[in-house]
DNA sequence: CGCGTAATTGCAATCGTTTGCAATTTTACC
DNA sequence: GGTAAAATTGCAAACGATTGCAATTACGCG
């Protein structure tokens, strides 16, 4: 605090960049700068005082790469986003972006950094192996299983520390976390059903298991219910999405009067289409979408979602992953999506 | 190839961790299983395939941290979000989030990994030297200057791989990439009055020099074609910011014609705000943002916006800071932002 | 067949910290 | 003041890969 020149970085004749520098200039040994820095140590206070002041004079840090290297551990989290069917689908994609956000919030607050990969499994099938093998980081979190099931549930068997945004199916060994989907369908289904529409369809892909779950939910309810529903391949990037969305509207007019979006981008897409085709919704065309995303209350008119809590889910992949870390096998965690009824079902 | 069983990684009597583990069954010394597996040395083909067969058999992949410590250097990019005004306000902000999914995707191409670290600068104001004196990163990518200008420019005096996402302003010392936010607030300001506006209200908070650009932009115009101006100092975080501008709405009803919002997300607010107190966009009140976000297009009506080129935002900070990570003292990048006329405004 | 050169491989130092164990210094107490 | 116990500090061996240099082997050619 007293400190005269902390701003002489550039200044100080000699650099100090080791342990071993700063150990001369203090006149102890490099065991005793390290404990020093290292704070809890059994080291002498004064002696700690001063290591740490000439520290600070330096603005020296030790080298991470040796502490991690000594260590055995990195203090580093890798999150893994696998672009799986549409490459370039997800990263842009504000539901996962918006998930990252707030992991990196929570690992932040632990105290780990975090570091961010993009994977395209079809052009490297060795991906997850490769991250984890790395030696970069601690622990992994795989943000949606994309169609890369298997080969997460291979890896999961032995690797403890990773912990999968994503979809949770019976008896599946790895951890996940993640909204209820089939659930969430059924909610979705439920509503549109309940507000009058009598023939129903999916808008969405159906290989990525979370959304074919969301739609087995949405289908289960219709059968019983005595409703058709159909789904409707849709890509989510961003450039086709668009026109496949009208091309399918066109397709399904006057035979459909309930869609059950698999995510709110496609739903908010949808409602401008419609809005451009003149159609109205809701009284036409019902729709209810995934996600409920910022967006999702401000479109007009505004939009019936199905709501996942993302910083809970964060929250979540966060201590699960901890958890792990610290050796405990923990189970899935399973959060309840809502139901948001605004105007467009 | 004709590997008969390239699964029993597990089955493997011998678990193989290290270069010499692997040196031993191959039978030869560690450096030349590291030369193989490095691939471009100069070791006989029939060894090096022998290496690499055996290396694949076992699942091996060698030690990041030693060979990072020992090659001083990291292969990853530490990417920093200071969070400097409103705490919480950009690491969920849609263009950020996008920002950052084309760094991934960049970086990712380049071979290096993404290091991710959200800072708040005023819990610590040692974030910078921290993050890069850490020993972690060969670069750094800073996205958004917020109130950390000084401090930037403090750090670039000695640090060369370092690029930021921000605005630019005459004479400064770090390597920026970033739209011209001046004449971004000018396209604006300009649109607005051609549309027929007489009084101007600019919605943002003006602390950030981003947006104190863009506002001096638009201040510039009005001033020379005669048209009143004021700021309206309006947060991001996102569950303040829709009250906030009810409010500052209700304040100039009837005064203000024409608005020019720092932000589409404040813009898309504003938007959603004045449906519901029934006036009439672009009839009443006029209204331009900026940035372009993807929901933009898909308002009602269709925001008339300032485009900033994210991609080539994104491909510019890793195309700068690859040439100074090879030493070259590159300029800073400056993109044109571009009107998107819709309806709006 | 012998020698010179080129192609491979092995050796051993190095990157900078951490940490168990031993050595030393302090402190406490009789 | 002396001795035992506690508190500090120093020593030196890891951590696991890379790489300059030297040593060995292979090859070509007269």
């Amino acid at each position: 605090m007293a400190d005269p020149d902390a701003h002489n970085h550039e200044e100080s004749a000699t650099k100090v960049r080791t342990l071993a520098d700063l150990a001369k200039i203090a006149g102890v040994s490099p065991g005793t700068v390290s404990r020093a820095l290292a704070g809890n140590s059994l080291v002498n206070a004064k002696t700690r005082e001063k290591i740490e002041a000439i520290a600070r004079e330096h603005g020296f840090r030790p080298n991470q790469m040796a502490s991690k290297l000594r260590r055995q551990k990195t203090g580093v989290i890798g999150v893994a986003i696998p672009l799986g069917h549409d490459v370039r689908q997800q990263i842009s994609d504000t539901f996962f972006m918006t998930l990252l956000g707030h992991l990196a919030d929570e690992l932040t607050e632990k105290g780990y950094d975090l570091m961010l990969r993009r994977v395209i499994p079809a052009q490297d099938e060795d991906w997850l192996d490769q991250f984890i093998g790395s030696g970069m980081v601690d622990g992994v979190i795989v943000i949606g299983q994309s169609d890369q099931f298997e080969r997460i549930e291979e890896v999961a068997d032995g690797y403890l520390p990773m912990v999968v945004w994503g979809n949770h199916q019976e008896g599946q060994r790895h951890c996940v976390v993640g909204t209820d989907n089939r659930l969430g369908g059924k909610l979705a289904a439920e509503r549109l059903i309940a507000s009058g529409a009598k023939s129903l369809a999916f808008l969405g892909d159906t290989q990525p298991i979370e959304f074919a779950a969301r739609y087995a939910g949405a289908k289960e309810v219709a059968a019983k219910m005595g409703v058709a529903i159909r789904a409707l391949p849709t890509h989510l990037s961003p450039e086709r999405t668009g026109e496949e969305i009208a091309e399918h509207l066109r397709e399904i007019e006057g035979k459909v009067d309930g869609i059950f979006a698999a995510t709110d981008t496609i739903a908010v897409t949808c409602l401008k289409e419609l809005r451009e085709s003149g159609i109205d919704v809701p009284r036409e065309l019902k729709i209810v979408g995934f996600d409920d995303l910022p967006i999702s209350s401000q479109t007009v008119p505004p939009l019936t979602t199905v709501r996942q809590d993302i910083a809970a889910g964060a929250r979540g992949l966060v201590d699960l992953l901890l958890r792990r870390l610290a050796g405990d096998d923990t189970e899935s965690l399973i959060l309840p999506p809502r139901l948001m009824v605004r105007d467009s079902a």
